[in-house]
Order: C-alpha cells, then sequence, then structure tokens
DNA sequence: CCACCTTCCGAACGATCGTTAGCCTCTCGA
DNA sequence: TCGAGAGGCTAACGATCGTTCGGAAGGTGG
C-alpha cells in the first residue's frame, strides 16, 4: 500500500471518529489529504472500503493486543493483562478503536458479515476468562461469569468516549482490575 | 403537542436509533408517517430540531428515574436503585435512550450545550454516590470513588447495546451491584 | 354556513452526495 | 530517451439531501 493511500486510511479513521460515517463526505476526506474529491477515486474503489479498511484494523489491533496474553497462569493475571491490552490499543489507535466500537455498523453486506464475527470472537475471548476463573475457582465459585464478563466489557468498550492518548493505561486497567476483584464494600456495609 | 407531532417525534426515535442521525434522511421520517416528506415541516423547524427533542426526552427520562431514588439510606442500597433505575430507562425506552447515548454528538450549538449540561449532571449525579459512600464508609475508605464511578456509568451506558425491552432490569442491575460491591475474587486467588 | 386551523400534496429549490470520465504531468526504470 | 504507471486535475453525472412554497382538502367552532 503506498504511502499516499495509507494517509488517507489515516484520515478516514480520524474523519470517522470525529464526525462519523455519514457525517463525513469524500470531500471531507480530499480536503485532508490537500486534493479534489475526485482524485481520491485513484486510490480506492468507495468511501464504504475505507469503512471496512479502518473497522478491520481495529478488530485485528484488539486481536493482536490479546494475543500477548499468556493463556496459562492465574486468571487473575490475565484478566489484569487482557484490560491493559484493550485499553492500551484505545489509547494509542482511539480512531480506530472509535470505528471499531461506534461506527461499524455502518458496515454492509459481506463486510459487515465478517466484522460481527471478529467482534463475536474478540468479546468471546474475554468471557472464557470469567469462565475460566470459576471453574479454575480463582474466581467465586458462585460467579455470574456471563454477566461478570459483560461488566468488563462495558469498561472496556466504553473507554473511547473518555480515555485520551497519553493516558497510564496501565494503571488505569490495574484500578479497574482491583474493583473488579475485589469490590467497593467497606466494613461498615458488611 | 399533538398526537401527530408525537408520531413524528417517536417515528424519529426509532429510526434515529436504527439508522444514526446521519443516516435517516426525512424521506425516512415522512415515510414512516405515510406522508410526503414536505409535510413533515407543519410540524417541525428542521430535523435538528427533532434529534434535540429526542435527545432532551432521554436526559429528562434518565434524571426523573433518578429522582425516585432516596438521597438517604445505606449508599449500597441507593447504589442499587440507581442501576436499576438506569437499566429499567434504556429496556423502556430504548430508542430514546439510544439517542441520548450515542446520537446526542450531532447536536448543534445551544442545543449541544444544553444537553452536555444535562449529560454532565447526570453523570455526577452518579459520583456524588460513590464519593459518599466512601466517606461515611459503606464502600471501602481507600475507594478510588472516581473510577467506581466510571465502572459503574461504563456498565449503564454501554447497556443499550446489548439490552432488550423486555428483559428483568431490576436482576440485571442487582447483578451488576453485587459484584461491583463484593467483587469476583474467589478463596483460590485470596 | 362560513371562517379558520391543521395537515398534507405536488413541485420545486439550490446544495451536496458518491462516483465516473478523460486528460495531463510527473517520476522512474528499462 | 522513451514508455508506463501513479496520482492528480477539471468537469460532470444522476441521485439525494433538507427545506420552501402555494394551494387544497378536511374537520371544528362560532
Amino acid at each position: 500500500m503506498s504511502a499516499r493511500r495509507t494517509e488517507l486510511t489515516r484520515a478516514a479513521a480520524r474523519l470517522f471518529a470525529e464526525k462519523g460515517y455519514h457525517g463525513t463526505s469524500t470531500a471531507d476526506l480530499a480536503e485532508a489529504l490537500g486534493v479534489q474529491k475526485g482524485s481520491l477515486y485513484s486510490h480506492i474503489e468507495s468511501k464504504a472500503e475505507l469503512l471496512w479498511e479502518v473497522a478491520h484494523e481495529g478488530a485485528e489491533a484488539f486481536h493482536a493486543a490479546l494475543d500477548a496474553v499468556p493463556d496459562e497462569g492465574p486468571v487473575v493475571e490475565r484478566i489484569r493483562a487482557a484490560l491493559r491490552a484493550h485499553l492500551r490499543v484505545v489509547a494509542e489507535q482511539l480512531d480506530v478503536a472509535t470505528v471499531f466500537v461506534r461506527e461499524w455498523r455502518y458496515l454492509e453486506g459481506e463486510h459487515r458479515q465478517r466484522f460481527l464475527a471478529e467482534r463475536r470472537r474478540y468479546e468471546e475471548r474475554f468471557r472464557v476468562l470469567f469462565r475460566e476463573g470459576r471453574e479454575l475457582g480463582e474466581l467465586r465459585t458462585d460467579l455470574d461469569d456471563g454477566t461478570a464478563a459483560l461488566l468488563a466489557l462495558s469498561a472496556a468498550n466504553w473507554a473511547y468516549t473518555w480515555l485520551r492518548p497519553g493516558s497510564d493505561t496501565d494503571a488505569l486497567a490495574d484500578r479497574f482490575t482491583a474493583l473488579l476483584l475485589d469490590g467497593m464494600r467497606g466494613y461498615a456495609s458488611r
């Protein structure tokens, strides 16, 4: 992929995240490259192709980050690592993450199906951690692991709305993990 | 507001939630009423007015639900009640809640400012609960209440993506609350 | 019965949408 | 030195965008 083509993808990620897919025109994209809008079509076949590309890049980034999480060892540490990995991707590729979480739904046809499969698989990889944790006894044996995974994924998926580039995402993830593991209850309410 | 006008607002909520604000045309709205698109302008001054109306209705619904939460008594119970209230609104007014959480950002000018103020105030009402809980000792005295509120709000704000009308939102909220309060850690990892 | 108000129609507005076409001008390897 | 391909231009396409307008139904209250 040429340098110019890469530039276009980056601009698309930024603009789709900022103004939404339908709120971004080909004229906007062209202006970001300093070019006439017709010239975009030397690089792409359609605006929809850009959306797919950015959404797909998001899926790859999140999956790659999870790949670095060991699939053995204490579940508690793997949950922490998974949250760290997710938040790091959000902070380092905020535009792409935003498209991955919010704009993907404007995908159509085949691309939409492929994206949804990747997204479901990602969430399942999270769920497995909590199920395994319960089964191994590292998490409470009476844990509702589905709800637990949903809570963790909610924190992960909502992060793009408040997380800013440059944040200490490891510390943030650790705070979430501590909360999820040990709860908030104090002595006075026990 | 006439019955017809109300119908238009409902259609707008449904379509904005389904296809996004910029993905919904005035022709779509007109078709939902079985009318020519020009006829909409007997009822409204602009499409943007509908977005404001739906977003504002969402803000009112969420605030009204929180109003029913007592401002005294055990903080733990008030957190549970607040989560119940929020999830109930999401399930009972899913379209409006979706616009409140996701589509509001296409508001412009004055309306955008007013909405943001309402939204910030809503989140602040949540945050207060956790701060107060820590100060009163009902929650752990070493609690990071900002992160705690963020975690709860993440679960609340993400709910529109998975919650379906007719769910038992009270039970769902209680499961979240139990998790938030007592955590997931099991004996084996302590 | 008439005057009014609400609602809708049909047609059109200028603007903008995503996309296509033909042509020009570089750059670079053969 | 020449040919080719990459990348840009201008211009235009038909479609659709949100919105406006004048007029015509239809019901309601005086």
